[in-house]
DNA sequence: GAGCTATACTTGAGTACGCAAGGATCATAG
DNA sequence: CTATGATCCTTGCGTACTCAAGTATAGCTC
């Protein structure tokens, strides 16, 4: 029965989603409390200069939208994981800002979630497969907001 | 600055998905009403012998759970697009059957959808590089409930 | 410097889920 | 036939978003 059911590729990437993301968000959350956004952020935060971002760059560079990243980092706040900051040459931005506690849970977080995207994601594929995958995904349009990306 | 991101493959896939859905379900809401969900349960039952399927198997292909199917067929039936059904030999199932409309706006949704997705993802690759992307893809674990597929 | 538009952020309202618990019904074992 | 446990489905509740609208600031143009 080879039903003509919209490109299969794009079907597996459809399920394989929703089943890597169901599963790494539920140990996620089971083990540290946080989000898969959660986690994205505070990755980004990690590596920013600083170890501050604007919200605006932190929405375009998890892909959400400033409200999502406004109350997603209202969260982060009351858990103590970020602060804000306001920025003195523009009054309009107000960074996020890691604190100690943010870094030690990024770092805490790190450790087993990074295990288990390998185990769940990167551990199905050789090196060369890995980064052939990458290569495929990375051709794929992230956003119509044309400038993209910082370092 | 190659900061030590998590595996950046994985990255490149949240953000493929993340940027992809939220197009393609805008273009979807706009010009047919429907979710992605929806659209992607609508092609299940389509392709289902009879257009019918117990909500249970809904569930389990298109990878949500049983309450998200209830809720997600509340809607299509309200919108005329499916109708219960019950089971002669067993009184705990109902199915969810096309029906004449909904046939109709699968047929409809198609058209657009499959060429936006095409647009958007498949013209991205050469035909091997696709097929590879979906033998890739396959790999994936695909749910923790052992059984799956039907056809 | 008055007025415009663009940017950064927040807030209100709505939605698409998930999980956990409950209600039927079935299947089996005694 | 009754008790036990599994299966199918629904419901209550919580949550992570989105979009649209609003506020504040910035910067440009005249």
């Amino acid at each position: 029965m080879g039903s003509n059911l919209p490109d299969t590729t794009w079907v597996r990437f459809l399920r394989a989603h929703a089943a890597l993301t169901r599963e790494l968000s539920a140990r996620l959350e089971a083990l540290h409390e946080l989000t898969l956004s959660d986690f994205d952020v505070l990755v980004q935060l990690y590596y920013a200069e600083g170890q501050r971002m604007r919200r605006i760059d932190i929405a375009r560079s998890v892909l959400l939208t400033a409200s999502g990243v406004t109350r997603l980092l209202d969260g982060l706040e009351t858990g103590g994981l970020v602060t804000k900051e306001r920025c003195d040459s523009d009054a309009r931005v107000t960074y996020a800002v890691l604190t100690r506690a943010g870094v030690k849970k990024i770092e805490d977080a790190r450790e087993t979630h990074l295990a288990d995207i390998e185990e769940l994601f990167g551990s199905r594929f050789s090196r060369e497969e890995r980064e052939q995958l990458g290569e495929l995904l990375g051709r794929l349009p992230l956003a119509q907001t044309s400038e993209v990306c910082s370092a």
